[in-house]
DNA sequence: CATGAATGAGTCTTCATTCAT
DNA sequence: GATGAATGAAGACTCATTCAT
């Protein structure tokens, strides 16, 4: 949308006790924005409307629309790469199943701990300012599983960044199948088990 | 930034050969400035300007922008759909390792035949009038996967559906890794046989 | 006002015919409301709407606001730059009190013939994208002036670029101070006549 | 951008020497963002920020911006013309040669002592709000200079206040091309003294 | 039929000013 | 008295769409 994002970063908060709660009614506000209304009509005056202020408060804790956005978007990742780094930490030396079976589950649970709006910051991700984030938060989470698996205790990865990149996106895929309503019945209930059925079948075929 | 997509169906067939090389020539336009400029600045105006034609004439051809820009997403949906469907009913009765190669031959090719379109045209499947586009084809390459499965000489699947839908996420996610430019160096070049490997071990451990 | 002018020259103009007439209503309406209102005052919806069309239409013409007043300031100044170039070249060889009477009776005819137009001006001149143009302008005159000095019947200047550039600069301040309205009763009447004895007495004591 | 300045003067004078401090803080700060900044981006909230203050007190002083803008352009204008006034009271009864070098050097001292602020200065006395001061100093230096004209020792004027006016504008116009930065090479280093010939020749012209 | 100028609603963003703390 | 967060009107600019030529 905008072709340069200049800056996106806050602004210097203001002293902190409001600001706070203002910048999380705006996160929210964003969110349920994207989710009702779509990209295309997430607007500032918008955002800042179901935020239950004005657009100059917007933009007094952020210099655009794409740095709120972009914000949000961070939160998100940040918050299901943590959750994957520990779970991926917690597992070494154990064999490639259990491995599979806590990645799938803590990714999962993460990313549907609301769907909406993991739903909705795809399109933020698709974005110009978004790219930046999704490539940090993949790093990080390939960076976290690869260690991970260069540590299982049934298996020895000729190259575990490789290994854990596919296996990220084929566990990535399928969620998105479901998050973006492309599934059909049962599929969500059935969906960790086929998971972890898939990366340790791909881990044992690979080690 | 469009109201609402009131028709995205194209304003006349084309039936005259003219229609259809003008209508061709639209195709690309968008494609190029998609991929150019983004979807932010791929406005009605720059597409007929790229097509060498006038605003006036696009509109002769499609009832609003949103309808264009379905329309070549379906055609590129349209196009790899069709190539999976031929490559999975010409592997009926094989085993599942030969079903997964294909697959992911056929779909890898037709991907990555331009990757920058591919790419751009992401941001037009995340729109409101995308997701009904993506949504056929899904059930159409489901369907074509599962029923190849249903035949596959050395499985016995219990619910081909949910394989075949699993197994589409599965493939698409890495593939959109690659895209979307969060891919280690030398993914690309290992990324068609990691594919396989991994369905071929999930169709092996689901049978 | 804008920081920074990205670019001020007019748009690539539609046809012509038009054309002409659109770019002329926009000049028109900007010094009418830069006259009426001011500067600050003086914005791009007012303008198009005196123009009696919409803001697309003034954009359709110029990329953005200062380049319309750019242009119309350079339309001015390039008027007055000419007729002061064609009064000088004209008076090659005279002695330095026709020279100075020439300089002067053009000038001052070009800055009147619409003073509100040349008053409301300044405050263009001042800007960013304004000074530009000034420049230009000043960098012509001056030089016409020197060469019409150089040639003087009556006089051998040591630096005819510095005399005349003191020369423009001693004319233009009271006609300024005429513009702006900081002057006395009967001011006006007697300019003409006091700017050639100011201009006379300068070139005569500098020679 | 202000709506009607509705008042101009300052909300309570500087009685204590906090507010004098205050007051001083705040016309530095004025004069530095307007010098740095330009007109369009010299907000009060910046001004505030560089004077070590919050708005809220800004307008504790000013009840608006322009009258912010209005008061440091008055206090430069008034130093200006008082340091004029003082030069000419000293030059009753000389010869005009040495008037003209007094009022020359004067002048020039005073506007030069900080060309950056003078220049700057010039946009605001181009504002609705700036016209009224700088109508009030002519009046005042032209009175000055007229009644040093008067006594000239070895000179009559007809009408001192017309050669004074013009004799004003005759000097402020090269000034001004000097800060505009429209004057060539080693232009400042002989403005002085080619400003001494000018109103020199000019009042011996006119006598 | 093609053209492309005109339209004007809708976006983002800024900033003077106020007022609760 | 000082503070600075909140306000919201206003401005620049874009772009889908129409319609006179």
């Amino acid at each position: 949308m905008s072709p340069v994002a200049t800056t996106l970063k806050p602004r210097k908060s203001p002293v902190q006790a409001r600001s706070t709660a203002t910048i999380d009614a705006l996160h929210v506000a964003a969110i349920q924005v994207l989710t009702r209304e779509g990209l295309g009509r997430c607007t500032t005056t918008r955002i800042a409307e179901r935020a239950g202020m004005s657009v100059g408060s917007l933009y007094q804790y952020y210099p655009n629309r794409d740095a709120l956005l972009a914000a949000v978007l961070e939160q998100h990742l940040d918050r299901i790469t943590s959750a994957v780094e520990r779970a991926c930490s917690a597992q070494r030396g154990e064999p490639v199943s259990r491995m599979a079976t806590a990645l799938v589950t803590a990714f999962l649970a993460e990313k549907l701990r609301d769907s909406r709006e993991s739903k909705a910051l795809y399109a933020v991700a698709e974005q110009r300012g978004g790219a930046r984030f999704v490539a940090r938060m993949y790093a990080r989470t390939v960076t976290a599983v690869a260690t991970m698996l260069a540590e299982a205790s049934d298996a020895r990865f000729e190259d575990p960044t490789m290994t854990a990149t596919i296996a990220l996106g084929a566990m990535v895929g399928p969620i998105r199948t479901l998050l973006e309503g492309h599934a059909p019945a049962g599929y969500e209930a059935c969906l960790k088990d086929q998971l972890i059925v898939l990366l340790t079948a791909f881990f044992q075929a690979t080690r």
